[in-house]
DNA sequence: CATTATAGTTAGCCGCACCTAACTCTGTCA
DNA sequence: TGACAGAGTTAGGTGCGGCTAACTATAATG
C-alpha cells in the first residue's frame, strides 16, 4: 500500500502558505526579507506576520528569531517553492489558455491555489503546455478558442 | 463608468455558500429538506447548521422558523444556483478536459467554487465547450491531450 | 552619546465556524 | 393520551487569523 510509506504532511493553512509563498518570494528579490515587507506583501497588520512568523518557525519551515531577519529553512523553501509552482501552473493555464489578463489571473490563482492537489496541477500543468505545442504543430487551441469565446459573446449580445 | 451601476453583493463566506448549495442540491432530491439532512450531506454537527440558517435567514436567502423545515427564497435560489452552476463548470472541466476522475474532480472542484469569479467561469464554461464541440469537428483535443499526458508519464518513470 | 524614528513584539480583543453537552420540541405508537 | 425517540436548539467552549494599542529594540542622525 501507498499509505504505508506516505510522507510526512506539513499540513500548513492557506494563510501560513501564504506567508510562505510571501517570504519566498520577496527573498527572490530584496537580499533580505523583513517582517514589514510581508505585511505589505499580503496586506496584514505586522502583529499578524510575528504570530505567523512564529508558527512556521515552530514547524521548522523558517529561521526566525525576534528583531532578525527572516530565512527558509531547506524544507520551508521545499514547500514554498511548491506553492509558487501552483500559483505560476494557474496562472499559466488562465493566462495563455484561456485568455484572462494577467492581473485577474494572479488574482484568481492566489485564491485557488490552495484549493487543487498535486495530481490535478500536474495535469493541468501537461495541458497548458500541450496547449502551447498544439500552437506550434499547426492548429493553435487557445487561437481558436479565443476566436469561439468571442463569437459566442457577441451571439449572446443581440 | 460600471461602478455605479454596482449590484448589492450578498457576501457570502465560502461556508455559507456551502450551506447555500447544500440546502438546493437537497432539495432537488427530497421534497423537504431537514436541518439533519444538511448537517450530513456537510459533514457538520447540528448546531452549526441552526446557526447557519439564521444567518441564511437574515440575509433573506432562507425561510427559516425553528422546528420547520427549510426552503430557499427566490433570491436563495438564485444564490445557491450560481454556487451550484461553478461547482458543475469546474467540475466538468476537470473530467471532460483533464481526464481527472469524477470523485478527485468533485472534491476540488468543492473547495475551488469559492474562489472563482464569474469572468473565469463563464471562460472556463466555454472552453470545456469548445473542447466538447472541437471532438465532433475531428481533432479531439482532450483525446490528444491524454496521449501526451500519458506519453509524458511514462517519460518522467524511465 | 543622546535622541528619535521606525521596525518588531506583546497583550488582548473580535468574528467566524466549528464542536460537545444538555435541553426542548414534535410526532409516533402502545 | 402519555411516554419516548429523535430532530432541533441553546449555551458555551475552542482554534484560527485578523485587528489595535502600547511597549521595546534597533539603527540612524546630529
Amino acid at each position: 500500500m501507498k499509505d504505508t510509506v506516505k510522507k510526512k504532511r506539513n499540513n500548513l493553512s492557506a494563510s501560513l502558505e501564504d506567508y510562505l509563498e510571501a517570504i519566498f518570494n520577496i527573498a527572490g528579490e530584496s537580499e533580505v526579507v523583513r517582517s514589514k515587507d510581508i505585511a505589505e506583501c499580503l496586506g496584514v497588520a505586522k502583529p499578524s506576520v510575528t504570530r505567523a512568523l512564529k508558527i512556521l518557525a515552530k514547524k521548522g519551515l523558517v529561521n526566525y528569531q525576534p528583531y532578525g531577519y527572516v530565512t527558509l529553512t531547506k524544507s520551508g523553501i521545499a514547500e514554498a517553492a511548491r506553492v509558487a509552482k501552483k500559483h505560476e501552473v494557474i496562472k499559466s493555464f488562465f493566462v495563455d489558455v484561456l485568455g484572462v489578463d494577467a492581473r485577474a489571473a494572479h488574482d484568481a490563482a492566489c485564491r485557488t491555489e490552495h484549493a487543487l492537489g498535486a495530481a490535478i496541477i500536474s495535469r493541468l500543468l501537461g495541458f497548458t503546455d500541450f496547449v502551447n505545442k498544439a500552437g506550434r504543430n499547426g492548429y493553435d487551441i487557445a487561437k481558436e478558442f479565443r476566436k469561439f469565446h468571442k463569437s459566442r459573446h457577441r451571439g449572446k449580445n443581440r
